[in-house]
DNA sequence: CGCGCGTCGTTAAACGCTTAACTATCAGGA
DNA sequence: TCCTGATAGTTAAGCGTTTAACGACGCGCG
């Protein structure tokens, strides 16, 4: 591949000279200007990255952390719609995305990825940080490598949803349905701050309607579909009087969809299922999906743009995106029996 | 952050000998490769890549391409399966992920996707490149960058599934059901050569069973779940008589479902519908749609492996992996009537 | 006429690492 | 004793850029 000093050569002048002129550094000549394109026209010069990252500390790369937990990375489809954000405003900017799936231990992160955030590699990071077992920016902020969370990070730059009010609006459809027997289906706590706060969502609004929430049926599944079906049945087989199920994610939702069908048991009319996320399938399930739109697209948008603030030096606030209730067919008020 | 020279200085050494133990080359004492070591340690040294990069011409980051054609990027499920694959053999070996996501045009690829594939900035390439109007790789073989192809690109080294082999055990499937009346929902041709190859596939088990291939109703969809409830649709008012769908991805079957659905259209009893991929939600549609696996995550890992062989300096052999045939329960023999 | 300044271009150092070439030391064999 | 060869470590060049520092030139102005 052709280097900068071919060009020069080629041209006539100085390496120097032509690196002013690809880079806009005023004090050149229009005629130089014109040698110097012609060279590199003629060889199909490209700068190298290496180098240039090396003589100038910024790669244009930034990286994309998704850490490796509860689950395969990019089997969660919201993974993959914050991931569509990010590359949307990093390719805008001529920036380059690099994939960064760590392992989280208690401990931290593993070696792998420190070596990357040591290495000079990537000019700032997005991750999706958002358990409590450990941070994956700690080590960025040791570092002073820019750094912007999605997720509950206080000490951090950080956005995240507002899932508090997420699973409050949540609840208060649901009670506004008409349901008082409500089953909700989880996850293990401690395993993701959103869905702690999904739970308190759903906490305050029954609360407030004179439900005590402690004694409402809880399970706790493992984010995916197959769970969902599984903690559905249990539940239902244990407490035969829940109208309604509620969800902390759509991929649950719609396993526990998937259990009524099997069983036989009518969708809305007998039992109401709301999920969490809206994820693209959410919508032509049967029955469509009542769920809350997290927006994972602008989540993915916003971190990235805090990200390219923090590179311009310029201090980002942090968000918190706001969440809708979408209503669809799968929720209905409960029948009135006995 | 740390240099090789602040080490070498507190280890009292040379930069060279830093360099040989931490890379194990042969000749130094015990006692150096401790007060290395112990340097290293206190450091928290971690060598910057960009100047490994320089100065080996090595990154140990690969880029992984998908050209942005007909759709956005990451809405396809196959993409996120095929980067799932890659992803694991990558970190496995402890090289990074590059993500690109050129514009294809006509004339080649974008000039971001260039300098990239220019720069020196990754060892190598796994491209999906599977469409006629151009071909990703091809710059990449011009500069003699390492790349595999997941797709029909019969210059390169490649990886596809055997879509003829899916496409006619397809539509000996529904041939077997005893259907004769098959509309096919495709997408335009010359999108892309999978489906192309599908398509004969489809001819080649038509024609077999004496059924004029070209007379079977046609109609092209746009990948999306969306275009193909609209095909659906369409097909069927024009075409009464057909008992089964055939569609060239999933996304347009789980579409078909839908309208179906809408329309009080019974599958499989009054129509039968079949999809090609095997993406997640296939399984979990009503009825669940019955589909050809193409082992996406396969190809992912496949071509990944290739790409390392080539880095190896070994010649990879091209790869066509087998299809396989999901029966579930969108199909069944056609209501014999008139 | 001479000085200063704006313009255009060059030289060379620096970024942090790898590695070929080199020096020094020491043990063992002839 | 001397030579050889293995071992241990150093020096310095090189990877391809950027950029600070510097020189040369010409022009306008006092």
């Amino acid at each position: 591949m052709p280097t900068l000093n071919e060009v020069a050569q080629k041209a006539g002048v100085s390496t120097a000279t032509v690196s002013k002129v690809l880079s806009n550094t005023p004090y050149f000549s229009e005629a130089t200007r014109q040698k110097v394109m012609q060279a590199v026209e003629e060889l199909g010069y490209r700068p190298n990255l290496a180098a240039r990252a090396l003589s100038k500390g910024k790669t244009h790369v930034i990286g994309v952390v998704f850490p490796y937990i509860y689950d395969r990375v990019f089997t969660d489809p919201l993974v993959q719609r914050i991931l569509e954000g990010v590359e949307g405003e990093c390719s805008q900017r001529g920036y380059n995305l690099l994939l960064s799936t760590p392992q989280l231990a208690a401990q931290g992160p593993d070696e792998n990825y420190l070596r990357l955030l040591h290495s000079g590699y990537v000019d700032g990071l997005v991750a999706l940080d958002n358990v409590p077992v450990a941070s994956v920016l700690e080590p960025a902020r040791a570092r002073n490598v820019p750094a912007v969370a999605i997720g509950y990070q206080p000490h951090a730059y950080y956005v995240h949803s507002d899932d508090h009010q997420g699973g409050q609006g949540l609840m208060e459809y649901i009670l506004g349905l008409g349901h008082r027997h409500i089953g909700v289906i989880t996850v293990r706590d401690g395993l993701n701050y959103s869905i702690r706060q999904r739970i308190a969502g759903l906490q305050t609004a029954a609360e407030a309607a004179g439900l005590n929430f402690a004694e409402l049926p809880q399970i706790e599944g493992r984010f995916s579909l197959a769970s969902g079906a599984e903690c559905a049945r249990t539940l239902l087989e244990q407490h035969p009087q829940i109208t309604a199920l509620a969800c902390m994610n759509d991929r649950m939702a719609l396993g526990a969809l998937h259990y009524a069908r099997e069983a036989g048991i009518a969708v809305p009319a007998a039992l109401s299922v709301v999920g969490y996320d809206d994820i693209s399938s959410a919508q032509h399930a049967v029955p469509p999906l009542t769920t809350i739109n997290q927006q994972a697209l602008q989540l993915g948008r916003m971190a990235t743009r805090m990200l390219f603030e923090l590179l311009d030096q310029t201090e980002p606030a942090s968000v918190v995106l706001p969440t809708e209730l979408i209503i669809r067919a799968s929720a209905a008020p409960p029948v009135v029996q006995k």
